[in-house]
DNA sequence: ACCTGAACACCGTTCAAGT
DNA sequence: ACCTGAACACCGTTCAAGT
């Protein structure tokens, strides 16, 4: 038995966290993997099916105790890996609700409050990682280049600008 | 002069809408306008550049007098264009915000407000999209076939869970 | 200015065939 | 069971050349 199909999950995660989204082929992780393209077709069915796996990885592990610790878990799964957001909004679309994740927050806040929450949650973090990407290359217009190289402030008013949505959302569902 | 840059962006609006964002290549768009692939690149540099420049007419004409109008706005423009949500979060994360859209909402509710009623808009509309296709040909489960032959019921349950957690939010807003 | 034709370096996926 | 090799129908993009 030469690869399993967690072998290929995981080079997968690899090679996103490594390439991010835009080059995490079929090709590349068979490659990765030391193997022809094709092989992988005998461990899943076809990406969007790897993806889905993938996004499963990502976001395994995720609780909490209430709604806020939740959220904050979430986000910080998903930005662990690079486009995390990305994969695993798009793959829960399919797979309703991010494993359940949805089911749990709805027994909190109720299912309007849940998926309230989920969006500003995939939203804020994949502009994060968007932002990050941009900072990455390209000097996004406003930002302190002492800042980027540090990699500290970014994150730092990020998690500041997040505690703050949270809250908002949060005393709007105190409302009632 | 046989084509125009306004006629590339409205082909491939076109392509869009009928076929969705995967199918919406430059090779597609081209062959729509009855030309070759490479004479795109004489109107527009990239893809990317071609759909920042479909998300800026998607959301063309949004306006409202308050932060909910907005909102409101903002998502039928989405809708209105299948994959349109999609095409305008990308797009919107590299031109920062919407076109000035943030800055509107932000005069009415904070920076903080603007960023999560955005956030929430777009994966609202987002989620309304995905599950409208998912129906188009899947029949998801615990969807009423005849609620989705009809074509409205869908859409009255996600204009009023739209309402729901905007409400939400703007409830939370109003608490400072 | 606008377009063609041909090429380059990629994709996802299938399928017969090997071990 | 797991993989190779070759093929198919696609991509985005470049570039010389035409009108």
């Amino acid at each position: 038995m030469r690869n399993t199909r967690a072998d290929v999950i995981a080079a997968a995660l690899r090679v996103l966290d490594e390439h991010g989204l835009e080059f995490c082929s079929m090709r590349r992780v068979a490659s990765a993997l030391g193997v022809q393209p094709s092989a992988l077709y005998h461990h899943v069915p076809d990406k969007q099916t790897l993806l889905a796996l993938m996004a499963d990885e990502i976001i395994r592990g995720v609780g909490g105790d209430d709604a806020a610790g939740l959220c904050r878990s979430l986000r910080s799964a998903l930005l662990a890996v690079r486009d995390g957001a990305d994969v695993v909004a798009t793959a829960a679309a399919f797979r309703l609700g991010a494993s359940g994740l949805e089911q749990r927050l709805a027994r909190l806040v109720g299912p309007d409050g849940a998926s309230t929450l989920l969006f500003y949650t995939f939203g804020h973090a994949q502009s994060t990682q968007t932002r990050r990407q941009a900072e990455r290359f390209g000097a996004l217009p406003g930002t302190d280049p002492d800042a980027v190289a540090a990699g500290s402030a970014p994150s730092q008013e990020a998690d500041a600008s997040f505690e703050r949505g949270l809250d908002i959302i949060l005393a709007g569902l105190g409302r009632r």
